[in-house]
DNA sequence: GACGACAAA
């Protein structure tokens, strides 16, 4: 019965998708014929924003049919029903929708969602933002339900509890625990700024007195003080740089501002920051301060979604996606003000962003510049800027004792664990956080916690341990938002995710050692290196601001505070510094910047780097000798990828199969995360991933295998559970495909498949990597983690090469040498090649045989 | 024996 229904709905979609994709094809021959490319651009785009949209119905359903087969004879909790019943009101609301929708001839865009009134984008999102606003929300939105099993067991593992709950914290008792304490020395404090009372306030349901209060919420920030005084300023000055330190409400205040002021009558107002969640809540919470519909006035743009209409005035957006944007509209001719939010956050994506903006302000004088920084290096910013007038904006934050350790520790992780216990035992209640490195520092410093407390036993209060990196399973992620029960503590081990990416309530102490991974990048020898290093005074300092954030708080570090003033530097080195700059190189060529040495970049990057990445996309050909962007390289700028990776794409037109090369593109753009290994299943896990390797076929190819196998199996996540392989990253790889694929078109590359000509797709992500080619050497050998395959090939290609405790090469494949001078002459002579002899591989190459 | 921190298009 409900197999019917739901083989009905989807044929009802199935039939939607058609039409509207006919009416696309009209639009988009009509589009053609005007032969513009950027009416093109967005029919292919609200194309594919429409095929999302049903894609996503249907993992709603999805969902509900593998809930109900798989709890079909269990019963439930309460809290379980209530979570399902709330699901299944969500898909029949949807269903209900598009059924509608499906009657509406016309194309409607981008307000789609809010056609009738059975479904609003205020109800959309609201579900949708509940997930990062609300902890509660966010487990019952879980979308794993199947993993749960597993799931548990490990939630047992990493919350294991120990002590006794009602054991009362006195401080008389603690020389039971310690041998070996550490001595810490109160050197200073992080001063705190005046805090307004917040009065709890009541559910009120009525709209007008929610928007009331809003607004009066809105005056009690900070900045609320400085209004007139900062537009006063935006009207006198061109370029502003504002510090505003956290808790101010720049974010959410100062566009509002503007647009109260009348600058959107101009122009948009954009507002960029670094990361996705912080655009998407952003915009909701201003929408509900203006009270109006998220995405009509106030909407964000981040990748794979588009929440914005005609009506917009005020957007938030990713600086990735700004910088995307500028391809389109390289003056940014539809913003009057552009603010640069969290810049001193220098990601790479704002350091481009600043030598574009600060370009276009030259030659548009209406248009307003907001740089806003949380750090006191705003000098830098305003002499960067023409010596543009610096706004200071007071933040609302509690003091911060910081402690340092009276001698240098040798061995943070000891210190660390001691740390921790010792401000369990003799420090009043509140949750502690400890940053460390990476995921298997953590893992140790989890056990090692467990065995010492459980040694303890009901002699001291109970201790919750919360693990939490990126790589870990989403459910377990959330774990650590949970509030600590009482009489208990909380833990919180995590990596520099918690530094800014995540904020955890109830910190009140941080355990801070001073050390983080950083990424840098070798342009001599092309190779990436993750190593651990001390970090900056100004991480420090951010990480010491966790512990204040609801009440006054403590930092201790487990260094000297003469290592702090001598040691560490002030700011960490940028990411243009540091990274392959093929991608920004790129970029910067296909908005017409050509003289890149000059470019003004606040930072610049070493000049090697530089005519490495130049070097580098002339050998992909997307640069001709002169240094100007060719036909390939301006198709290689349409896709979000490094250049490699687009090379392949593009390459793959030639050799018919585009449809295998995104998909193998998308599966190594999500990166390391799609396979999973738990502690005490490796081998099954090992087991499982050679499944897909079977006939020796290279990484590459065996990620490929695994797209299409899940694709298979309908996207099942019981599929992904079975095969130690990790949804999130695979539904990730699934977005990124499909934009691939909608850009194929407007690359005008037929997607063609060719799943049995395996050297077709070799040759074709040769084309991309034939500089990572890499020879089997006399001495030893080049080594592989990821390639489990038993006989070694005298010659592979790589994903990368990078430099952890060893030199990995990651994703090889096997190769054909002579492939390299049939696909890259330029490159690779037939002497290069010739295996008999002991000739020497190019200049560079050697480094890669490992 | 010993694997990758974070983020984005």
């Amino acid at each position: 019965m409900r197999e019917r229904d739901a083989a009905n709905t989807r044929k009802l979609m199935e039939r939607q998708l058609s039409k509207e994709e006919q009416e696309e094809i009209t639009r988009r021959s009509q589009a053609m014929d005007k032969n513009d490319t950027s009416d093109l651009r967005k029919f292919s785009r609200q194309a594919y924003l429409q095929k999302r949209r049903d894609k996503k119905i249907d993992e709603i359903r999805d969902e509900i049919l593998d809930h109900e087969y798989i709890f079909q004879d269990v019963k439930l909790t309460e809290a379980e029903e209530k979570e399902f019943r709330y699901k299944k009101k969500i898909y029949d609301l949807v269903k209900e929708h598009v059924e509608s929708a499906d009657d509406v001839a016309e194309y409607k865009m981008p307000e789609a969602y809010d056609m009738g009134d059975s479904v609003n984008q205020e109800k959309r999102f609201s579900v949708a933002m509940q997930r990062y606003k609300d902890p509660e929300a966010r487990d019952k939105m879980n979308p794993f339900a199947e993993q749960e099993a597993w799931e548990e067991h490990q939630i047992g593992k990493s919350k294991l509890q120990f002590g006794s709950k009602d054991r009362k914290r006195s401080s008389d008792d603690y020389q039971y625990v310690f041998e070996d304490g550490i001595d810490f020395v109160k050197s200073s404090v992080i001063e705190g700024t005046q805090h307004e009372e917040d009065s709890d306030q009541e559910d009120i349901d009525e709209k007008d007195m929610l928007k009331r209060e809003l607004q009066d919420e809105r005056k009690t920030l900070p900045i609320y003080k400085f209004r007139d005084e900062l537009l006063k300023a935006v009207e006198e000055y061109q370029v502003i740089v504002i510090v505003g330190e956290t808790g101010s409400g720049k974010t959410t205040q100062i566009p509002q501002y503007l647009h109260e002021a009348g600058y959107t009558a101009k122009g948009k107002v954009a507002c960029t920051q670094p990361r996705r969640v912080a655009a998407m809540s952003v915009a909701a919470r201003v929408s509900q301060e203006m009270g109006v519909k998220l995405g009509h006035e106030v909407g964000y743009s981040i990748r794979f979604e588009d929440c914005t209409s005609e009506k917009t005035l005020i957007k938030y957006m990713t600086d990735g996606m700004l910088l995307r944007e500028f391809l389109g509209e390289p003056d940014l001719a539809s913003y009057s003000v552009v603010m640069v939010d969290e810049a001193h956050e220098r990601t790479l994506s704002t350091d481009i962003l600043f030598g574009l903006v600060k370009d276009i302000s030259r030659f548009r004088p209406d248009l307003k510049l907001l740089i806003s920084s949380a750090t006191l290096d705003a000098e830098k910013f305003s002499d960067y800027f023409d010596s543009a007038p610096i706004f200071k904006i007071p933040g609302r934050r509690y003091p911060v004792e910081v402690h340092y350790t009276k001698a240098p520790e040798a061995d943070y992780i000891d210190a660390a664990i001691v740390t921790v216990l010792q401000i369990h035992v003799t420090q009043p209640p509140g949750d502690i956080l400890v940053f460390l490195t990476g995921q298997e520092e953590i893992e140790t410093i989890d056990e090692i916690l467990k065995h010492r407390t459980r040694g303890l036993g009901t002699k001291i209060a109970e201790l919750l341990i919360c693990p939490i990196y990126a790589n870990l399973p989403t459910e377990l992620q959330a774990k650590i938002f949970e509030p600590t029960p009482e009489g208990a503590r909380k833990v919180v081990l995590a990596t520099n995710i918690a530094e800014t990416s995540l904020t955890i309530d109830g910190i009140k102490y941080v355990v801070d050692p001073g050390f983080c991974k950083i990424k840098s990048y070798n342009p001599r020898t092309g190779m990436e290196s993750l190593l651990i290093n001390p970090i900056s005074k100004a991480s420090a300092n951010q990480r010491a601001g966790r512990s204040g954030r609801t009440g006054p708080g403590k930092c201790f570090r487990l260094y000297t505070s003469y290592n702090y003033m001598h040691d560490l530097e002030d700011n960490t080195v940028p990411e243009i510094q540091r990274t392959n700059l093929a991608n920004v190189v790129l970029t910067l060529k296909s908005l017409g910047i050509h003289d890149l040495v000059n470019f003004d970049f606040m930072d610049p990057p070493p000049s090697e780097a530089l005519l490495k990445a130049l070097e580098q996309l002339f050998a992909l050909s997307a640069l001709n000798s002169r240094g100007e962007l060719t036909k390939t390289g301006r198709r290689m700028a349409e896709f979000p990828l490094d250049p490699m990776l687009s090379k392949m794409i593009v390459a793959s037109e030639k050799y018919k199969c585009s449809d295998e090369v995104i998909s193998i593109a998308s599966m190594l753009s999500v990166g390391n995360s799609i396979f999973y290994r738990p502690k005490d299943k490796q081998v099954h896990a090992d087991n499982a991933r050679l499944n897909f390797h079977t006939g020796n076929v290279g990484d590459h190819i065996a990620l490929l295998n695994v797209y299409n196998t899940w694709k298979e199996t309908d996207y099942s996540t019981q599929w992904c559970y079975e095969n130690y392989i990790q949804v999130r990253s695979m539904k990730r790889a699934r977005d990124i495909r499909d934009q691939l694929e909608g850009l194929l078109e407007r690359v005008e590359i037929e997607i063609s498949s060719n799943a049995s000509d395996l050297d077709a797709i070799k040759k074709a992500i040769t084309s991309g990597f034939f500089h990572h080619s890499s020879r089997l050497q006399k001495n030893g050998s080049y080594r592989t983690v990821k390639n489990p395959q038993t006989v070694l090939p005298r010659w592979v290609i790589y994903h990368e090469l990078v430099l952890t405790t060893k030199e990995y090469m990651r994703q090889v494949t096997e190769l054909k040498p002579d492939w390299l001078v049939e696909i890259a002459p330029h490159y690779y002579q037939l002497k290069d090649v010739d295996d008999t002899g002991t000739k020497k591989l190019p200049k560079g190459q050697g480094r890669a045989a490992l």
